[in-house]
DNA sequence: CGGGATTTGTCACGCAACTGTCATCCGACC
DNA sequence: GGTCGGATGACAGTTGCGTGACAAATCCCG
């Protein structure tokens, strides 16, 4: 199949979606939950998937990042939700754009054909992270040592890559809060602590990293 | 050039942009007019492009065509028109996402990092000062001495950028502790005191120091 | 739906490193 | 040789970081 998969549990809205989008010469299929839209992605993948914020059961956040775990497919968010917190968050979570409701449908169309541009184009391999026997993987989900699954949780996991993303270069905890918790404020010690429990997995002596280093007064830093 | 190019005319808007993107850790350039944007694009690229659609002269449509000319950069429309045409014009033109102003800079900075995510932008390399066998990185938060590292302290590692930043030009005491301790009045000895620090760190002989030199009822400056 | 396990965020404390001040010494310049 | 600006060593106060404990939130599984 090709084409684009809209997943919104309003009926009403969902059926306007996908009559304006076949009529913009889309092949389109619908799913009214986040769990539907992902077995129906899973079975049969769209290239292109729309997703509401507001679902009932799993939400859309969770949505975006299951469907992100498995693919890398195009998503764009269609929300009635007007919040930067809310947008920065779908983002994170891996969405590639994000439209108010009500939206033009030409927006959309153009939205949608922007985005098929850029990631055909962009057709890349799996990127993997490695420093010495660390290795990160955010496509996979998964951070080795040696080869070996290290079990880490969400957050360590986010944390993980927003440092490996920018190796090398030194990352202020007020930047990982941002990027990571996605607080303008708050307690910097969060950070702290889980540098202290992502050390614990993944540095050999954790009490004296190689990789995760600090840099007092500065931040912390992946150190290849 | 690694990081965003920001295309826009009204200067405190430019400026308000450069600096909030600065903040979020972003190496920002700005350029007024399309066409001065084209050329910094052309002679040292930047790894993404903000661009205003309202330009004197060429005008934003005519600047994203010309920029897709050359080259697959990840182009944002920062525009005050929300209106679909312009919405469907800019992207058809080639760009891949149009923001309306005002815009959350959170919004936009996770719009920019979605887009990167999805475009692979290569890694931006780190910039480095230079002298002789000293390499002085901001980014990195690193001194390294022949490629050895040197562990400096935060206040030293300021002071060190400074006039790093400013090497070969004299900076007086006053200057220094403005800039790097925020003071606008105080015991000039302090700088002294730290200069002192930083050279029995990074000079090999310290007493005869051959890059960071003073000059005597002035200050200090770097040598290259 | 419920209860246990896991994860997450907050807090307070202790240690180590850093900062700024001061007094003294030194060397350049007139 | 005198004077002035700069260097330096010592020291006490402060700051920043790591950590363990704990409570709240969330997940997971039947």
């Amino acid at each position: 199949m090709a084409g684009v998969l809209v997943i919104e549990d309003d009926d009403r809205i969902r059926l306007a979606l996908l009559l304006a989008l076949e009529d913009e010469g889309y092949v389109v299929r619908g799913a009214a939950t986040a769990e539907e839209g992902l077995r129906a992605q899973r079975q049969d993948p769209a290239d292109q998937v729309l997703v509401d914020l507001m679902l009932p059961g799993l939400d859309g956040f969770e949505c975006i990042r299951q469907l992100r775990r498995d693919d890398d497919v195009p998503i764009v968010v269609v929300s009635a939700r007007d919040d930067t917190h809310d947008i920065v968050a779908a983002l994170e979570a891996g969405a590639d754009d994000y439209v108010v409701k009500p939206v033009a449908i030409k927006e959309l169309s153009a939205r949608l054909r922007a985005l098929r541009r850029r990631a055909r184009t962009a057709a890349a391999p799996v990127p993997v992270y490695a420093f010495g026997g660390l290795e990160i993987s955010p496509e996979e989900g998964e951070v080795r040592r040696d080869g070996r699954p290290v079990p880490v949780t969400r957050t360590e996991f986010r944390l993980l890559c927003e440092l490996a993303e920018h190796a090398g270069r030194v990352l202020s905890r007020q930047q990982l809060l941002s990027r990571v918790w996605g607080y303008d404020t708050g307690d910097e010690r969060l950070v702290d602590v889980h540098v202290g429990r992502l050390r614990q997995k993944i540095e050999a002596d954790p009490a004296n990293p190689r990789h995760l280093v600090t840099l007092r007064g500065l931040g912390y830093k992946m150190q290849r």
